[in-house]
RNA sequence: CGGGGAGUGGCGCAGGCCGGUAGCGCAUUCGCUUUGGGAGCGAAGGGUCGCAGGUUCAAAUCCUGUCUCCCCGACCA
């Protein structure tokens, strides 16, 4: 339908791109796999951040910061973390350049004595902090989150989806307890959860990976998986659990009320501005992106359509009352005075970057003091009275934001199945994608040789599954519970 | 990193085999007419043809290298 916009059926990954660049979210930079955020991708990270940051702070979490550079030696001090990053590492080696004839190099002897590592994630260096704020019990709980930027060398990138650098929030806990550092892992894990689905409308299964899907240097990872329209999965958030690795790898102890020394429990959680590639693929369509309410950056859109000078002074008028009145309700709204481009335009562009709602006000909504309102979810359009607008578009926003909810459950329940045997699954697969829930017998080399045949991976265990007896599909051995598989971005 | 496709005014593309004044559509600027779903006419501005070498009297075009993007693999919170 758009002009610019190729539909999803005929190339999915094109009108991924289109989406973004009709939306003007953002651009591909300069350097390979990192990507400029431009001010509508970067205002909707600032409304994903906002309502997160208060989430955390509401369970009790403060913000600080930590450094972008690591020490090279801190990365190897826990084991299997340094097996899950060392290939994805960004590394300073050198501290300065030189002028040559045509040019700068690398000055030779600016080399570091130890290299620093551009941050993967900041387990290492907060647990080396947290070594120095830690002696007693009564120094527990450490709720801490950062906002911040990390960097993975990653070898295929997608713009927000994966991208060499991004933006994304961490939270690293420090517990007395065992019980306590699980319990604040399900506590995030409901946080994502919450945001996910009452924020994004994006719904969620929330679960446990395997142990072949879990976190560098995790005793177990939790997350909230997503299921797009083109029926592939998002990992959209993940809470671990370390247990004591990194207390051990760091030496952080405690004296407990015993008097005895012990070993810092810890959770470590985080989402990322892939949330927003998440966003605009549970929602958008072939006209572009479509954002809920909640988040949009931009609400309501007003475009005053008229012919004379003095019909554009008294529509120009007329919008203004209105755009005062939705301000007062708590709306964010817009009113589009640009005299170069003509209405149609201006609604085929604000449909490509997803703003919930138009008003458009014309010489015949002034005489009937009317409005034109126009859903860009279901881009059905109504005349309705000017009278009562404000209370009529703060209830229809969230009418939207419900309805969004429910159309991408309806699409992601219609796109789950169930298999029994493997050929069943495979088909399944092949013909529908989406979620499978399948029975799986535990094991890793169960769980490769169906990644190996079919792409698909274990997204997780799911958490609210039904104990369900059962045989793997594969080999038939015994299993307590279905799994989720998809195949994933 | 392996296989395939691509890079030419802001955007989308033609030209390339067969080397010889860089073109088209949209967008931009100005003027007039327009404005309820991507307006019309007239005029104007804007490009080291991704980058770096090479061949040649002459390179967007031929050769080599390199960077970036897309698709499929491998890899990956």
């Amino acid at each position: 339908m758009s002009k610019h916009i190729t539909n999803r059926d005929k190339d999915y990954s094109q009108w991924y791109l289109d989406v973004i660049r009709e939306a003007k979210l953002a651009d591909h930079s300069p350097v390979r796999g990192s990507m400029i955020i431009r001010p509508t991708g970067y205002a909707l990270w600032e409304n994903i951040q906002a309502a997160l940051d208060k989430m955390f702070k509401d369970t009790g979490h403060e913000n600080a910061y930590f450094p972008l550079f690591i020490p090279k030696s801190f990365l190897s001090r826990e084991a299997q973390h340094v097996e899950g990053f060392a290939k994805e590492c960004a590394i300073v080696t050198h501290s300065r350049l030189k002028s040559v004839e045509g040019g700068v190099i690398v000055d030779p002897d600016s080399q570091l004595e130890e290299e620093l590592i551009v941050r993967p994630t900041s387990e290492t260096i907060i647990w080396d902090a947290y070594r120095n704020w830690i002696q007693s019990y009564r120094d527990l709980p450490i709720l801490i989150n950062q906002w911040a930027n990390v960097v993975r060398w990653e070898m295929r990138t997608r713009l927000f989806l994966r991208t060499m650098e991004f933006l994304w929030q961490e939270g690293h806990t420090a517990h007395a307890s065992k019980e306590e550092a699980i319990e604040e892992t399900l506590k995030m894990l409901n946080v994502y959860k919450t945001f996910a689905e009452e924020f994004m409308a994006m719904p969620v299964i929330t679960g446990i990976k395997t142990a072949s899907e879990r976190f560098a240097g995790a005793v177990e990872t939790y997350c909230i998986e997503a299921l797009m329209q083109d029926g592939k999965a998002l990992q959209a958030g993940t809470s671990h659990f370390l247990g004591k690795n990194f207390a051990k790898a760091f030496d952080v102890k405690f004296q407990d009320t015993d008097g005895e020394h012990k070993y810092v429990w810890a959770t470590s959680w985080g989402v990322s501005t892939r949330l927003i590639g998440g966003l605009i693929m549970t929602h958008s369509d072939d006209h572009g992106l479509v954002l809920p309410p909640k988040l949009a950056p931009t609400q309501v859109v007003i475009v005053p359509i008229y012919r004379s000078d003095e019909q554009r002074d008294r529509l120009l008028e007329y919008a203004q009352t209105i755009m005062d009145e939705l301000k007062e309700a708590g709306v964010s709204v817009k009113l589009d005075r640009r005299e170069n481009v003509k209405p149609g335009w201006k609604f085929a562009e604000y449909e490509a970057q997803g703003i919930p709602l138009r008003i458009a006000v014309g010489p015949r909504d002034l005489e009937n003091n009317n409005v034109e309102l126009a859903r860009r979810d279901t881009l059905e359009k109504n005349i309705i009275s000017r009278e009562g607008l404000a209370g009529h578009i703060s209830a229809l926003l969230d009418t939207i934001q419900n309805d969004l909810f429910q159309a991408a459950l309806k699409r992601r329940d219609e796109r789950t199945s169930f298999a029994d045997s493997y050929e069943e699954f495979k088909n399944v697969l092949e013909q529908k994608g989406g979620f499978i829930y399948a029975h799986w017998d535990g094991t890793e080399e169960t769980e490769k040789k169906i990644k190996d045949e079919t792409k698909a991976t274990i997204r997780c265990i799911p958490l609210d599954g039904e104990k369900e007896e059962g045989k793997c599909m594969v080999t038939g051995k015994p299993s307590s519970q279905r799994v989720l598989f998809a195949i994933s971005y």
